[in-house]
DNA sequence: GAGTTAAGGTCAATGGTGTTGGCATAAGAC
DNA sequence: GTCTTATGCCAACACCATTGACCTTAACTC
């Protein structure tokens, strides 16, 4: 490795680009995303964005370890955004429902991102204060150790794997995306009563329900079940 | 675009490539999963599986448009996989969760492929097929067409959610995986309890499950939910 | 202020990618 | 045996991430 990425809190030099513009890890973070939510995922290259901060695509790599730290710098972003600005009610179904809403849309405003940082552990501080909350509004409703575990278990990775599946068709190319939203009018609703009756008979209500996020009803669901379950303990 | 692709049972020319090779798209889609297994999605260009056919990498583009309709075709085959076999019991809870089960499974078995393809809609026959599946087990249960929709958008929904979401570390290198991994023990359980009082109250709980998946937790729920608003239309 | 150091820019090159137009050849129809 | 054309190959294009070498100049020292 020829270069090393210096942190951000040691660098001293600012020196402007040939363009003029002063480049820092903020900046950087900010410009890509801004080029991933108008040109979409495939707009996002080292190449663009350099052009994007008129400097050379190479003096990202003092910033960045590649294109993948890159993308981890944006995801560490996300974690702050969809936490940034959230009070809890008090109302624990009201707060769980709001938190994880809150995830899955700061995901979902940059799918790219969304799709490389959902399945990891950061272990970053701002991960770590979400799940004490999650944990915290759980205990604090009254689930025991058990039951708040395990249904936070189920309730963090739902938020993700959904904030994950409905980032990718997001993440296509406009063209692919089209391609197979359009696949649910075209294919799905003109198959043959007798051989797909069940498709036939709900395709309306197909085609409506499908191009939308099925994750609001999942974590409807799972909220209820946990409610069901408080009462039952309780009782 | 100067050249079109034949469907798979119109084909009638079956040449040997260079190497002698007689390709078929089930041959190119078998190598491909295969490839990515063994080397990464990462590992999965025309290029390579070009070289792995012993054929001309341009010659995939008589079999598929693009490389995005042969992940298409990755995705159509691992749906294959996980219905192949399957008989329904008439218990439509039990079948439910049995197909979710498989699904999240036939995902898991080749976690590079489920990244790729747990968000398509390719519009394919297995693909079809187990959608009608599901819709008929719900409205044979008895749900009406609007909740069986509904149900099935949550049901279908969760299980890819989880299956790309439980395959993301998988797909990682075991070295990569081995740190997430080591964070989470050196990060998580070492929490002080008078700041995060929640998650030191639980560490336990959450070192013993958060290795594993969460999807057979939040199936579940969801079944559970759907079971008791059958029970209070039926009422 | 002058001198020194090295941070942080630029440039050029490497080897990868998907994709396409043109071409050749052999498979299968007659 | 002849003809057609499906299906293979080749060469080229435009993009990509990444890196090593080089150069400029900001910032520190005296």
């Amino acid at each position: 490795m020829a270069k090393d990425v210096v942190p951000e809190e040691a660098r001293r030099r600012r020196r402007p680009t040939r363009r003029g513009t002063v480049l820092s890890e903020k900046l950087i973070v900010e410009t890509a995303l801004r080029m991933v939510r108008e040109h979409g995922s495939a707009g996002l290259s080292a190449r663009r964005l350099g052009a994007a901060l008129g400097a050379d695509p190479s003096t990202l790599y003092r910033y960045f370890e590649g294109m993948d730290g890159l993308t981890l710098a944006i995801g560490e972003e996300l974690i702050g955004r969809a936490l940034a600005g959230w009070t809890p009610t008090g109302r624990w179904r009201d707060d769980l429902r709001a938190l994880g809403l809150r995830i899955h849309g700061a995901y979902l405003a940059h799918p790219q991102a969304a799709l490389l940082t959902a399945s990891r552990v950061t272990g970053r501080p701002r991960e770590i204060a979400a799940d004490e909350a999650i944990l915290g509004i759980l205990r604090g409703a009254g689930f025991g150790d058990e039951d708040a575990v395990r249904i936070y278990h189920a309730y963090i990775d739902q938020s993700l794997a959904f904030a994950a599946l409905d980032a990718g068709p997001l993440a296509l190319t406009a063209e692919a995306r089209e391609s197979d939203e359009e696949r649910w009018e075209s294919t799905y609703a003109r198959l043959p009563a007798d051989t797909y009756p069940n498709i036939a008979a709900t395709a309306g209500l197909l085609a409506a329900r499908m191009p939308h996020s099925a994750y609001p009803v999942a974590l409807e669901m799972l909220l209820e079940t946990a409610e069901r379950q408080l009462a039952d303990s309780g009782a």
